[in-house]
DNA sequence: GTCAATTCACATGAAAGAGACCACGGTCTAGTG
DNA sequence: CTAGACCGTGGTCTCTTTCATGTGAATTGACGA
């Protein structure tokens, strides 16, 4: 595009009508006025939380669900409301939200810790201090003042998968420390199964009260998209038709609505790139490629070299769909050979296997051959068209030829 | 034909090392009065 | 005398290796019918 024209393609594109009104409603960080078909958690969250506004430490809540069944959403409009009422009342109470997904954040207990000190002003190295310094930084510094402390953990479960439930136990023992100040702890889990494999005086602490969110339907995904629609989008641009579509594709796996928010915000710029003022149909599919597509190859261009050339081994096989772990390190191996990179063991290249099957790009069975041993059995579950495009990705990542 | 033992090819667990990053406290050094 | 540079120690964290143990069904081979 000439200089000239890509001008002219600015300002085109600034006169141009954009289908979208406000694009952060779509966003699964947006806070709506109104909750809904939550009604009964929501009253649930309001009851166990009540105790704060008059500085009682409420009961530890444990609340689980899978993804985009509402739990964060839930819990961040109930907390943000008692907040604001104790707001008005002066009342010293805190509310902190973690997500101890968050790489190189929360993922770790010092790292846990240490943000949540953060979160009082007071600065923590990254790295550095030993473990229980950073406890003790966190106790005196809230301790300071007689305060009431409600801390979110969402994603908790990845959090003790990653550094077992020690870490639970300290935190829900934290209150025998302090002298002044007391914290309760509304733990959030996508694994329904959690509960049950943490230490059980871990378990009755933290989950004193459980809240459970199942899966939202169509119908109640449909309502959730129509009451953001007005808000999202200029009149009359989405089509017949195309909530109830987005509903359906996000009811077909376990009722996730930020999926569904997500694909109606991509089916949107979809529909807006290609020039036009409405959202058909069809740019719900053409969303959903997108989307898988933009997600495998951000996955893909994330991993370490080595993972990389592990899982280009698992492509380059493309006549046979099914491979198993000693066939894969035969080819890693020489791949790595031919590359110059120093091959990992067995052992490692296992892990990696199941590691590339949580992030959902190969699909990984266990299966026992009797006499011929045990092995996984690998298989991709990505689309067939994407396919070469990563296989591209990882050549030129590479460099290989 | 039946049934327990064997066997394979890894899976899975635990521990520990390497290397990067960082804080802290002590020591050294150069500049200042 | 003091501020700043420098160094050693000890901490976290990620990725990886090493060593050890576990596992499930096809196969084998002994046994009895």
């Amino acid at each position: 595009m000439s200089e000239k024209g890509l001008s002219s393609f600015f300002e085109g594109f600034l006169n141009k009508e954009s289908v979208f009104l406000d694009k952060k409603v779509l966003q699964g960080s947006f806070i709506p006025e109104t909750v809904e078909h939550r009604d009964p958690q929501i009253d649930k969250i309001a009851h166990i939380l009540a105790p704060c506004l008059r500085l009682e430490k409420p009961s530890n809540l444990f609340v689980y669900g899978k993804t985009g069944t509402g739990k964060t959403l839930a819990v961040k409009y109930t907390s943000e409301k008692i907040k604001e009422t104790a707001e008005k009342a002066n009342i010293p109470l805190k509310i902190f939200y973690i997500n101890c997904k968050l790489k190189r954040v929360a993922d770790t207990e010092y790292r846990l810790i240490a943000q949540l000190t953060r979160e009082f002003g007071r600065e923590i190295p990254s790295t550095g201090l030993p473990t229980d310094d950073v406890y003790r930084i966190f106790f005196s510094t809230i301790d300071k003042e007689k305060q009431l402390i409600l801390i979110v953990l969402d994603e908790i479960d990845q959090l003790v998968k990653k550094t077992g439930d020690e870490i639970l136990y300290n935190l829900t023992r934290i209150n025998e420390e302090l002298k002044q100040s007391q914290i309760a702890i509304i733990g959030l889990s996508n694994d329904l199964m959690f509960i049950d494999h943490i230490d059980p005086r871990v378990k009755s602490s933290l989950s004193e009260e459980e809240i459970l969110f199942p899966p939202y339907n169509a119908f109640q995904i449909q309502d959730i998209l129509r009451r953001r629609v007005p808000l999202a989008f200029r009149d009359n641009v989405i089509e017949q038709g195309v909530v109830e579509k987005c509903a359906a594709y996000a009811a077909r796996d376990h009722g996730d609505a930020r999926r569904a928010l997500e694909l109606l915000r991509v089916a949107g710029e979809l529909a807006e790139r290609k020039g036009r003022i409405t959202v058909a149909l069809r740019d719900i599919d053409d969303a959903e490629d997108t989307i898988e597509r933009d997600r495998v190859v951000e996955i893909c261009e994330a991993q370490p070299k080595q993972s990389q050339l592990i899982l280009y081994s698992i492509l380059s096989q493309k006549e046979v769909d099914l491979i198993h772990t000693g066939e894969v390190y035969e080819i890693y191996r020489n791949l790595c050979t031919q590359t110059g990179m120093r091959p990992l063991t067995q052992r490692r290249v296992s892990d990696v296997l199941a590691e590339l099957d949580m992030l959902g790009i190969i699909t990984v069975k266990v299966i026992s051959k009797g006499r011929y041993g045990r092995t996984r059995e690998i298989s991709l579950s990505v689309p067939q068209i994407i396919i070469p495009k990563i296989i591209a990705l990882l050549e030129q990542e590479l460099s290989l030829a």
